[in-house]
DNA sequence: GTTAGCACTCTGAATGTTTGAGTGCTAAAG
DNA sequence: CTTTAGCACTCAAACATTCAGAGTGCTAAC
């Protein structure tokens, strides 16, 4: 198992770091490629151009920089970023205003989960710039609340679950046999005494498990539960709100049609995002900061310009979904990081009382 | 009352109005400004370059045509489009597997009138290489089949509503004293006696226009009905599909940064494109086809190389609603409006049959 | 180990040249 | 009077050339 020091990795020495990280604070700055005269002029080293340069040289060779052509300045690689984020960079703090727009957006009533997610993408979205992400909390992590059947047409049935995060959701299952209105009163009573507080992903796992404890007439009633539970598509209703893309058009990289045209990519590609901000979250250890993806890494054919800052949000100390913002991959990561992990607490807060107080 | 004659508006004469077809065809296949040696060379017309030269200067005073600098082809204006499609194009055939394919995507079972019509604007995108638009039926049309109350906390009233298109819709509101749960009931049965069949639309309204009828207890009721309903945003409901906006990169057109920007405006202009193709299409007589909105006609201010092609689909031969395609203003406007105007039919048919057999 | 200096490289902007498509006009033909 | 052929003219796009500026790598001196 690899291993990292938080501080000191051995491969680069000071002044090797102290470069590494001019080159790509002033590249993320000016979206241009940085010579070694702009290091000695922008950043009080004490040492002459030259020597930069010699530096500079052994960075390329080393795998952290890159020169378009021969004569033209550096600019980090994937690489240089990586080595940025996980040792350099330094969390910028957010200054008070920003950090009073942000509090005053969560001090607003909501009481789902869901809606409380869309405001936050747009949030994030407006402060930072970038195009805003935010994924609704996992199936797994919602309990079941309350369970209503509804019947729409004979065959036609709507079923209604209410979660502890406030969300409501509509389905309809279609019955074989048509269902009487006192049929469905019981059912739903059965439904809600034994399935209250389950999660909602795993209903119809729940019931199942629970089968040879009922006898004879609940035994019938469970049948026909089931052949309802399971015909519901509850499994994949996370969802990304994106919000912003268009801001992208703003950064100079997306000046390109073809650079442009990944940011339309997005739209389509939202479910290979989720995935992949979630392995990445989940993937301990590769990196100090492993909810930080540079370039999508090569993961999404495609979006290979594209960045993105995730951070978990939590209820009760365990992680339910994720947030982010999604750039070019030359991007304040080091602003955005801040924005992204105290945007995260507060929804990870909010989440958490709304959940609390459950009778 | 400006009159239009359908086959021979005056202004054109014959040769006219053939190369003025021949330029419009022409630059519409290719994408690139026609000039007089090709209109000869593509179209057996049978005269020559200099005739066809002079006729192209005529229709430049007059305005169908126009050149982007002086020795270039001529390109279509606006105006030149109008007259193509309003006398010159003929509305090219469907092919068998084409309409084919149309009428296989309506034999599967829907229900409610949203998913039929979130599909049917997937269908159009995918059978036109353009975006595929659907708006939702109308809310004035939507017909109420029931309502149910269901108390999710407290103060928090889960309301929904059925109506005659299938769909079921969910609304939260929140009342200032908690209502129990026989209040619930008899609200709900309240509801139910006196709003079947009203428009989902005017629902308080309705309600309203019946209260000096309710006396005592049932005025009391009323009071608390309305108070709930005028909570719901039942008014803005109508909503856009849209699909495959992507594919408009393909175009040439949009190889501009500038233009390919457009694209991404109409993410955000989805309300402005709703109540324009409404307006198109409610204005009789203007044109011959009126819900073909060329360069959005200068209406909405950053979409001008944007077209519109569209269709009305009705209930019971009421229009509630409309469906079409958008592209560049070079669009094959013969072959979409076949498509679009087939596929419009169809939803009709479902729609009607939908509604048809009420109980 | 560090720096100054210098020759060298490469891009991008500016400028000029050429080519080809297309036009407008005129005069001759129908 | 309409149509056509011919010709001079225009313009954009492609290509070539030049030039300045930024940056590098290398060498020799500190």
């Amino acid at each position: 198992m690899v291993f990292f020091m938080k501080q000191h990795p051995q491969d680069l020495n000071e002044r090797e770091r102290q470069i590494l990280h001019a080159v790509v604070h002033s590249y993320i700055t000016t979206a241009e490629p940085v010579g070694s005269r702009t290091v000695v002029k922008r950043f009080d080293l004490g040492v002459s151009a030259a020597t930069v340069r010699n530096v500079m040289a052994d960075l390329e060779d080393l795998g952290y920089l890159q020169q378009l052509h021969t004569s033209s300045g550096r600019v980090p690689t994937d690489q240089g970023y990586r080595y940025y984020v996980d040792y350099l960079m330094h969390v910028q703090q957010l200054t008070l205003s920003e950090r009073q727009r942000i509090e005053k957006e969560f001090m607003a009533r909501v009481d789902d989960a869901d809606s409380l997610l869309r405001q936050t993408s747009h949030l994030l979205a407006l402060i930072s710039h970038q195009a805003g992400l935010a994924e609704t909390p996992a199936e797994g992590s919602a309990l079941t609340q309350r369970i209503e059947l509804l019947s729409l047409a004979p065959e036609r049935l709507a079923v209604l679950i209410l979660d502890n995060l406030g969300r409501l959701r509509t389905y309809t299952a279609y019955m074989e046999t048509p269902l009487r209105s006192d049929d469905i009163t019981s059912l739903t009573r059965f439904l809600n005494d034994n399935l209250h507080g389950a999660p909602v992903e795993r209903l119809s796992a729940s019931l199942e498990a629970r089968l040879r404890e009922f006898m004879d007439d609940r035994r019938r009633l469970a049948d026909q539960a089931l052949q309802v539970l399971r015909m519901l598509p509850l499994e994949r209703t996370t969802q990304l709100y994106m919000e912003g893309a268009n801001q992208l058009f703003e950064q100079p990289e997306f000046r390109d049609i073809a650079k442009a045209r990944q940011v339309f990519g997005l739209l389509d590609a939202q479910d290979r995002i989720i995935s992949l901000i979630r392995s990445a979250a989940e993937a301990e250890g590769t990196h100090p900061r492993n909810s930080i993806l540079i370039g999508i890494e090569g993961k999404i054919q495609g979006l290979e310009d594209i960045s993105v800052i995730a951070a978990p949000y939590k209820v009760n100390d365990e992680t339910v979904g994720m947030i982010g913002v999604l750039g070019p991959r030359r991007m304040p990561y080091s602003r955005l990081t801040a924005i992204v992990d105290y945007t995260a607490k507060f929804v990870s807060r909010v989440l958490t009382q709304m959940v609390g107080p459950k009778k």
